[in-house]
DNA sequence: CGATTTTTTGAATCATATCAACGTACGTGG
DNA sequence: CCACGTACGTTGATATGATTCAAAAAATCG
């Protein structure tokens, strides 16, 4: 979809951070290698993931991309990463892109939009066991991969209390 | 975006439903007079609002629609309203749309991202107190027009403590 | 008006958070 | 290859935000 080829291509280290919440952020990131997070700190300082970007995912608050307004989240790297970026001047004005690329963008944000509309399904309506359950159903991958406690931050629970979730889950 | 003038016109009344969870939709629904809610009802079988649709919104489960997999919500009319069909023949292949509408689509699902995001963030982190507030900034209109049970429902509190909320705010 | 729905109130209870302590695994430098 | 430090995961006790249930009060509607 976009030009990777001609990308500027940046390499970070784990632990990196690529937008700090409240700045307007410049560019999005495609993920080469490796994998980032976005999130959010509230008012006592705890962190919540939004969105996980591993391998060919793109990650960006797509608000202070688009409209240059502070970011809601920050992005941090959380293995060594190398992203392409985005920036607005390629990909900010829809017209001017050829046809064949808005229709893979259609594509792409209809399976985001599916995606997300059933995590607030899950957000709202689901127990967080079963929130649980689902993210080793939809990102098997994941589970292997990351900390329990990045996991717990994205469903929307406490390291501590995934923790008993899964000792539940085990005893069954 | 949608061609609105040969569309299928439907006049429904309050309660009416027009999907119920677990079937296949063969629509979407572009609201021109009243006002639906898409809805979750868990286990326990409680109600979990997904989105209102008010005069000018489109309303659908996108998963059902695109991929004919069982719907997760049921779309029902809160008000007797009158909305316009989406049939997947008009509108399930991005190819067939000209550059024009591709490009209004791009911009509209660039901004319903863009709510749906901010509305992910508000559930992991937010207090109830600052979701609903939020929702009478986002929404001023829909706090007159709507009960209080029902953006208690859209927010992720019980209709009782929405009103403790409420009257917290009312105390200060 | 009366009937139905919505909102409020209060008490008991539940799911999840918090905090603190301990155990475990991991990665890096010596 | 070991030892140490740091990050991660688990456990249990206690606290809290939010739900549940029941009932009364208020608003809305035919």
């Amino acid at each position: 979809m976009l030009n990777h080829k001609t990308a500027q291509i940046k390499k970070i280290v784990k632990g990196e951070i690529l937008l700090k919440q409240g700045e307007i952020t410049k560019y999005g990131y495609f993920v080469n290698r490796g994998c980032l997070k976005s999130y959010a700190v509230d008012n006592a300082g705890k962190e919540h993931i939004m969105q996980f970007a591993p391998e060919n995912w793109m990650i960006s608050d797509l608000d202070s991309f688009t409209n240059q307004v502070p970011s809601l989240v920050s992005i941090e790297a959380i293995e060594d990463s190398e992203v392409s970026l985005i920036s607005r001047s390629d990909f900010g004005d829809f017209s001017k892109l050829e046809k064949k690329t808005l229709i893979e963008l259609a594509i792409k944000s209809r399976n985001n939009m599916i995606a997300t509309n059933k995590r607030i399904i899950g957000l709202l309506s689901w127990s967080s066991e079963k929130r649980y359950l689902d993210f080793t159903e939809t990102y098997p991958t994941l589970v292997q991969r990351l900390p329990l406690k990045l996991i717990a931050s994205y469903i929307g629970v406490t390291p501590e209390y995934l923790s008993d979730i899964r000792r539940k889950i085990a005893k069954k």
